[in-house]
DNA sequence: GTTATTGTTGATTGACGAGTCAATAAACTT
DNA sequence: AAGTTTATTGACTCGTCAATCAACAATAAC
């Protein structure tokens, strides 16, 4: 049965059930068994390869946001002008992609990981740098000094909406978290900088 | 050695030392052993006392729900007009009581309960509703119309600037995060309602 | 065709931890 | 003083689970 060149094809099938598995029970209390049962195979060969299960977890967070930064690449890519930068990266963080509840549910509990495991603290940081480097770049032709501070808000009222999401009921709410965001934004700018 | 009365003693030596410990480990993988010697008694007693690990839990959160409440009620207590009363409620929920790493960090840990434990939703969802009713009435005679959308969007950013703060090293940022929200607030209200 | 290499799993180990129990002791009741 | 209630714990049960192992199978290498 064996056929060769497996690694790379179980191990997405690991990280994506890492990922279902966290969002269904909405917690971190998921055992190899059951995500390597969702992924098709033996716990044992979850192990063999990612020694670990931890890593698993860091591989589904480097899976989460990877997926957040291409798309946010893409959409700052087709982007003309520091407003519609703006725009592009609220876009890509409330898309459908990133803004469903799996995601979301395993986002905050890599937050939650992130206290206890240097490398998940480390990852979560390198998403924010990015965030707030992608904010700060757009905002400071539209508000001078007043940039930092904006992006600091933007940056943590994105993540509360995130935050609100998981206990949401009901279908994602990516439209109206975009709507209060642009809100947000466009006060801002309003004001005289 | 039993004196009597001991109940409401160690009820509360075990939630206060429930919140330490899911602060110290930043994380929910805390033994009913460590809880309890951390509190001065054996786990049995702990068990004899909240029947459950889960219980404990519950009434930790309450335990800290009912801080911040009380925090909210002395402040707005003390203001005068709208605009008072919504400094009323950032100062209380960035105070250095309620917004100190062990706290912040429990909070985060609540907050993934609720996606298991439906009783720890609802006691999330009464402070979601509290908040919500406390800034809409400051906000409706400020704002009109544009209150709600406001409301929303402030009670995402303190959630938000929550999130972020158990990432931080360093001390405690209450004040700036208070800046950060009072920004958003004016200039939201800066706009024409 | 024999020898690595890669894929795969059932069974096992070893540790840990929630919750229970039986026993002890001090205080209150009558 | 006998009995009840409250406080308290060490020892134990029972289940779970991460991680390892031994074995087997298929492909590739020589």
């Amino acid at each position: 049965m064996p056929k060769l060149g497996m690694e790379p094809i179980r191990k997405a099938a690991l990280v994506k059930a890492t990922i279902s598995e966290i969002g269904r029970t909405g917690s971190l209390d998921v055992t190899v068994s059951q995500i390597a049962k969702r992924a098709g195979m033996s716990s044992a060969l979850a192990h063999h390869y990612f020694g670990s299960k931890e890593e698993m977890f860091l591989a589904a967070m480097r899976h989460v946001l990877t997926l957040y930064g291409a798309e946010v690449r893409g959409a700052l890519a087709a982007a003309n002008g520091p407003q519609a930068r703006l725009n592009a990266v609220l876009a890509a963080s409330f898309s459908p992609g990133n803004f469903r509840r799996e995601a979301v549910s395993a986002w905050l509990n890599f937050w939650v990981m992130a206290q206890s495991v240097p490398q998940a603290k480390r990852l979560l940081a390198v998403y924010q740098r990015r965030l707030r480097s992608n904010l700060l770049a757009a905002l400071r032709p539209l508000a001078g000094d007043r940039a930092p501070a904006i992006a600091d808000g933007l940056g943590a009222l994105i993540d509360g909406l995130y935050l609100r999401e998981v206990l949401k009921s009901g279908p994602p709410g990516g439209a109206a978290a975009v709507r209060l965001a642009q809100d947000y934004l466009a006060a801002q700018l309003s004001q005289q900088p």
